[in-house]
DNA sequence: AAACTGACTGATC
DNA sequence: AGATCAGCCAGTT
């Protein structure tokens, strides 16, 4: 049946990422199942109950960048969740259709932090 | 019920 | 590279 919430299956799909890999809002919701509602994900991961401490900061933009607003006290905490797992943040823009998962985490940590 | 809102994206300039 | 725009879609007003 289709009567689970595209929310509860964001927090799934969240709560499945392996520490040291991260997924793009865009690529969460696809696998959520709405490919073109990536601007849920952000919304269904700020409601998330709080005793399902999710990896939430595992979820970053198609930029391989943060998209918490820098002035947000969370901007700083999930950036430091990220190095702590050895996840660097890339400046351009990853292929997740063509490399997946494992091919995104190793191509974000194989790049040294601010490279031009 | 209609409008508003985003921790988004891809295209375009 | 940075700014702008138009789609996107369900939870909140």
């Amino acid at each position: 049946m289709m009567n689970s919430s595209f929310r509860e299956a964001v927090w799934d799909v969240v709560a499945g990422i392996p520490e040291g890999y991260v997924l793009t809002y865009g690529q969460v919701a696809a696998l959520a199942g709405l490919p073109n509602a990536a601007r849920r994900v952000s919304g269904a991961l700020g409601q998330a109950p709080k005793n399902r401490k999710l990896p939430w900061h595992r979820v970053i933009n198609v930029q391989g960048k943060i998209s918490i607003p820098r002035e947000s006290r969370w901007y700083q905490r999930q950036k430091e969740l990220l190095q702590d797992e050895g996840v660097v943040l890339l400046k351009g823009k990853v292929d997740l259709q063509r490399f997946g998962w494992k091919g995104v985490a190793d191509r974000l940590m194989w790049h040294p932090p601010d490279e031009e």
